[in-house]
DNA sequence: TGACTATAAGTGAATGTTCATTTATTATTG
DNA sequence: CAATAATAAATGAACATTCACTTATAGTCA
């Protein structure tokens, strides 16, 4: 039986990524996302059922991906300023240095078509302990997640998008936003 | 010569944002548009050059709209939390009511085809005008007006989606969202 | 009649997906 | 260790359908 090559589905899912930066999910169809990753349209079709199913896997997958990155950096005894400046600026270095990544995920989860028929899964996100442990120690004030996510991680999309194809180092911009997060979210 | 019927441009333009909210920015050819405007084809190129042209002149038509529908809320002798309140309340009132109008511009906006051959005309915004003033006045902080917008129009956009199919009334969370974002803004 | 709107019919190209076939790799023989 | 059978990976070509857009023609008004 022949090996499955791994590398090909992740180029696979790394055309993907490319095609929709430059030029938007309507762009990004399978014929060139086959050519951009060097491999057959047929093959698509070993890795994903359809094409929904790869948007969506690959959604999946970076989301969780993100999830990841800015969960890593937290420690529980943090103070509440600690907390609000990692986590905002580690979103920040996210989007600059992922770019691609940022712009599928923020593509996908504007598209009701797309988001529509989407099951929360009643598991337990890391995230939202954090948050609930934070608000339990009467660090964070006692708001619900929803509105502590969006003041979080909404504002520092602006900025990081507006500052992506800039050399190194980070917008001072963020500074100012990450002193007015602390000063909306702590008590 | 025989007149142009304005309203076919206008169910044109109604059938454009109905099918981008059910179906996304791919799922919005022109024959569905034409179908759906009770229209034909070939019609919608009399009043559009080609079809970008007709995402770009509806896209600066909303958000137009969407501008004119915030500023004509705010007198400039509010308080600094009156200006807050009627932003974001308003941005709000918006979105739950013209959730059509409201998804079509983000697509739009965060499709980088689109909008990458964008140059921002320099006309002076009353948006802006408006920060600026309050700034002046040292009842806003003193930062970028680009981190205030992040701020008073980012994170409000999730709640509102969240709430969009409900009933009718604003959700509690908005009331906390308001306090925080006054709590970030206001000296 | 001349100028313009509107449309049905049609264009080649591109879409997502399938299929018959080949290729590469492993397991099982002698 | 060869030789071969078995099997999944991989593919190019083809599928029907849809795409954005054009053309030829009819309808409508000054």
């Amino acid at each position: 039986m022949r090996r499955k090559d791994d590398r090909k589905q992740q180029s696979i899912k790394e055309a993907l990524l490319k095609l929709i930066l430059s030029e938007g999910l309507q762009g990004a169809s399978i014929a060139k996302i086959a050519r951009e990753a060097g491999v057959s349209p047929a093959t698509v079709y070993i890795y994903y059922d359809n094409k929904e199913a790869m948007l969506q896997d690959t959604y999946r997958e970076y989301q969780q991906q993100m999830r990841d990155f800015l969960t890593a950096r937290v420690q529980r005894d943090m103070s509440g300023e600690q907390l609000i400046d990692t986590l905002v600026r580690s979103y920040y270095t996210y989007i600059t240095r992922h770019g691609e990544v940022f712009y599928f995920v923020e593509q996908f989860s504007s598209c009701p078509a797309l988001t529509e028929n989407w099951q929360t899964r009643s598991e337990r996100l890391p995230m939202e302990d954090i948050l609930n442990e934070f608000k339990r120690r009467r660090v964070l004030k006692d708001v619900d997640n929803t509105s502590i996510h969006a003041l979080l991680f909404n504002p520092v999309k602006t900025i990081a998008v507006r500052y992506h194809d800039r050399e190194a180092g980070t917008s001072p911009m963020l500074e100012d936003l990450i002193k007015m997060i602390q000063a909306a979210l702590l008590r």
